[in-house]
DNA sequence: CACTTACGTGGATACGTTTTCAAGCATCTC
DNA sequence: GAGATGCTTGAAAACGTATCCACGTAAGTG
């Protein structure tokens, strides 16, 4: 039952300092004699550097730290797959967590990150910008992905334009209603719908739905946009992030305006939940019913018939915005938006 | 940008030592007098110990390490659900990775995990025991979930046995050879893949494949065991873990053996595969072939048909696997097995 | 040759915590 | 009242690393 080697072991075992070998492994200056026999020694004791021993002496900890809403949602876990490879490639640790989309939880995971001295994050928040201002008032490098934290009331888009510009730093007189300026990487939320809503229009619909979950503002915001001036309030539902809600309010939808001809749904657990509740009630896809689903997952195929998506690359998003939280010093880019793709399967017919 | 508060800080405003502080917060004992006001001063400074110079000084890290194939297969979602609702309930972080189902890059997060002092690791192995051999030398209190690793070659149960009491360390003789003693918690593949086979059996299905992917031999084992003596090599195929693969795999099932009837996937992603397989070689399910799936995901009630699966519960492993690294001195359970369970829906019809 | 410059090197320090140890003090026992 | 016993307390020593600084030595410059 062998300790591990510490650098000291090596040291001593190479005839040197301390100070040397970590200047060695640390790719420093050294002459190339000693650098040869450091490196033989180091690797002959199977030596690997304690990431404690240097997390301390840095007062930070390597990685980054990455909160999701859910993992069972195959979109989180695409996102997922991105920032673990662009970590691994950078050889560096992720700590997960997962928030059920619940701010109270979100918050408490920020407390143990914070305790864990990770200063990188990256999130799909589900607290509004006062959830948030602690984590990034302590200092920490914070990166979104998917969505923004909700802003209290943010219907001025000039206050959204300006918001580049200002800095929000523990000074800051009223802290709670500034909008946050951190880094994100999102989907092209406005084009998506847009296309989708359109798309849907060409096929002669009229009564189109909108299914939305937690968080998808913008989403929703794109949808009342796309489909123009007197927007069916009606037609906009939500589900609160869970399965069961989320099926609870497409039964709802389709219950209560049986003259809707097409739905968008906002995500893949709220896609289900619409095809699901349409099957219940006996509506046919896309005969009774239209259906587009924001994200594209590989059961959206499965379905009978395919499900026509609206396609977000979940895993570049996850890497770019590792790569953000990585490169943090470079402020150039704010918010980084990734394209979406509309996938014509066979879930949209024409207006019946 | 007031720095982090450390116990020194609060030492001196309460007027004491930093090791009564210490005390204090570790539940130590201490008069009430200096308690209260140490905890009042420590929240009034809002002060947080570090983990890192707890971790250093007790020479770990708090939390534990979860390694998966991958994120993309809901399954393993639910799995680390599961892993998180318990860490989180412990308030212990848990680092995240994803080997692809790549030994290689099994063997390298071990090694990263190893280098930030991780000493309890919760794993779905896709290598061999000699990739684990390491691990456990090194101290690593690891639990198995879903599968253990291959054993070189297994084929008598009297070693399966003794393995039980044989404890591999690092004086052992042979340590490439030596089974693993390492506790484990795993679906009953055994019986949710008999329970399938009995089903098809009595719907008048002979001639049952096996569609199944790296890791599991026990599910393979069980199948040839289910399907009784003379099994046709034939139908027994594997994919190698990718989307593609699988897709190959059970692609190339159909094609080269139409005579089949039946055929039972190893897992979700090749239940997937096998659907999408069958749809382009125009083979009606349950019609032309009945399908039975290993995993129990949301998707899997929206195909159409509906597939009839063997759940397993994804969610629970995770956090039993959990609660097993975490109390790891009782060494009573070796390996724990969950109960599967066959859901009937749509995709097994008779033998046409 | 004297002086600067550059570089390789190792000792010492600090990072924030837990834990050991001995000391201080009050209470109890004979 | 003297000694023993218990409890609370703070100083100090780790834990393994990175970095500052000072000390050489060798090379370059006048």
């Amino acid at each position: 039952m062998d300790k591990r080697a510490t650098i000291k072991d090596v040291a001593e075992a190479a005839g040197v300092g301390v100070a040397t070998v970590s200047r060695v492994l640390s790719g420093g200056s050294a002459s190339r004699q000693t650098r040869e026999r450091v490196l033989a020694v180091a690797a002959q004791l199977d030596y690997r550097p304690s990431a404690l021993g240097r997390n301390l002496r840095q007062r930070r900890t390597g990685g980054m730290g990455l909160l999701v809403p859910d993992l069972t949602d195959t979109f989180y876990g695409q996102l997922a797959e991105g920032v673990l490879a662009c970590a691994r490639s950078a050889g560096e640790p992720v700590v997960l967590g997962s928030t059920g989309g619940d701010p109270e939880q979100e918050a408490e995971l920020i407390g143990m990150l914070l305790e864990q001295s990770v200063d990188r994050l990256i999130a799909v928040p589900s607290g509004d910008a006062e959830t948030w201002a602690p984590a990034i008032r302590a200092g920490m490098t914070v990166v979104f992905a998917d969505r923004l934290p909700a802003q209290p009331d943010q219907e001025d888009p000039a206050a959204t334009a300006v918001s580049d510009l200002m800095l929000l730093d523990g000074l800051s007189a009223a802290p709670q209603s500034r909008p946050l300026d951190v880094p994100a990487v999102v989907a092209d939320d406005r084009a998506g719908i847009r296309t989708a809503v359109r798309y849907l229009r060409g096929l002669g619909h009229k009564r189109i739905a909108f299914l939305g979950g937690p968080g998808q503002d913008r989403r929703v915001a794109a949808f009342r946009e796309a489909v123009g001036a007197p927007v069916d309030e009606e037609l906009i539902v939500f589900g609160t992030g869970s399965r069961d809600s989320a099926y609870a309010a497409a039964s709802g939808l389709f219950q209560s305006r049986p003259d809707l001809s097409a739905v968008v749904a906002g995500g893949n657990v709220l896609g289900e939940a619409a095809v699901l509740a349409a099957r219940e009630l006996d509506l046919r896809v896309p005969r009774d019913v239209s259906l587009v689903m924001y994200d594209d997952v590989p059961w959206a195929e499965l379905c009978s018939p395919p499900l026509t998506v609206i396609a977000q690359p979940g895993r570049d998003m996850g890497y770019r915005a590792a790569e953000l939280v990585l490169r943090a010093g470079s402020r150039r880019p704010r918010v980084v938006v990734l394209p979406t793709e509309l996938i014509i399967r066979g879930s949209c017919g024409p207006h019946r």
